[in-house]
DNA sequence: ATCATGCTTAGCCATGTAGCTAACTAACGC
DNA sequence: GCGTTAGTTAGCTACATGGCTAAGCATGAT
C-alpha cells in the first residue's frame, strides 16, 4: 500500500471546490488582484480570502502585497504531484492490461497448437 | 469564468483522502474483495464501506456481488476529467508563457533597431 | 485630516466528513 | 440447523468546511 502523502490530500482537497478551481483557471491566464478574483464569484471578500488561504496552503498560489493591493499568481508546478499520481494509476492499470493481453495471446497460441 | 462542474468536485474530493487513494492504487493492480481492501487500511469495515461508497458515487469504482463476496474494480476512465482539467490549466499557463516569450523577443528586436 | 478603498481577522452557523460501535442480514461450511 | 464469515445499516462523535456578518487595519486619494 502506498505511503500516506499529506500534500496530495491538501492538493486534491483544494481542487475539490468549484470556486477554487475557477480561481486557479483565472490565475493560469495571469496574475490577478484579490478583488479581481472575488468579483466573478459573487462571494464576500472574507470567503474569497479563505479560499485563497486554502490554495496558498496547498502551494497552488503565491501572493505578494504592494501597498494595499495583494496580487495572486498561480504556482503551476504545484499541480505536478496530482498529475503524477494520476499518471501512476494509469500506468499501473495499463501495465495490467498489457499483462492481460500477453496472457490472452499466449492462451490462443497454445490453443492453436 | 469556467462553468461549475459537480463531477469534478466529487472526483477531486474522493481523491483528497489518503485511504481512498490507497484503495484506488490497489485496484489499479486488479480487482479485490472488500476485505482485501479493508485489511491494509486497519480501519473497521463500516468505515471502508463508506470510503467505497464515496468512490462509487464519484464513478471511480464499480462493484459486483457474487454470493456474500463483493468484488471492487477501478473505473480508470473516471480519472480522465481530472487529468483533462489539470492539462487545461497547464495549457493555459504555457500559452501565456509562449505569449510572454514572443513579447520579450519582440521587445529585444525593437531595442536593437 | 478625513474619507474611500482593499484587505484582514474573528466569530458564528449549517452542513459535511472520517472515524467508531452496535446490530443486523445474507451467504457459506460443517 | 448452527456457527462462522462477509458485508450492511444506523447512529453517534469530533472535527472540518463553506458561507456569512461585524469589526478592524493599512493604504491611497483628496
Amino acid at each position: 500500500m502506498a505511503k500516506h502523502d499529506p500534500d496530495l490530500s491538501l492538493l486534491f482537497s483544494a481542487l475539490a471546490d468549484p470556486t477554487r478551481r475557477s480561481i486557479l483557471t483565472r490565475l493560469a491566464q495571469g496574475p490577478a488582484k484579490v478583488t479581481e478574483l472575488a468579483d466573478p464569484t459573487g462571494l464576500r471578500l472574507p470567503t474569497v480570502m479563505r479560499h485563497l488561504s486554502v490554495l496558498k496552503t496547498a502551494g497552488l498560489i503565491a501572493t505578494t502585497k504592494d501597498g494595499r493591493i495583494r496580487t495572486c499568481e498561480i504556482r503551476p508546478e504545484a499541480l505536478h504531484p496530482a498529475r503524477t499520481w494520476l499518471d501512476q494509476q494509469r500506468a499501473t492499470w495499463e501495465a495490467r492490461l498489457d499483462r492481460l493481453d500477453a496472457f490472452v495471446v499466449n492462451a490462443m497460441k497454445e490453443r492453436d497448437q
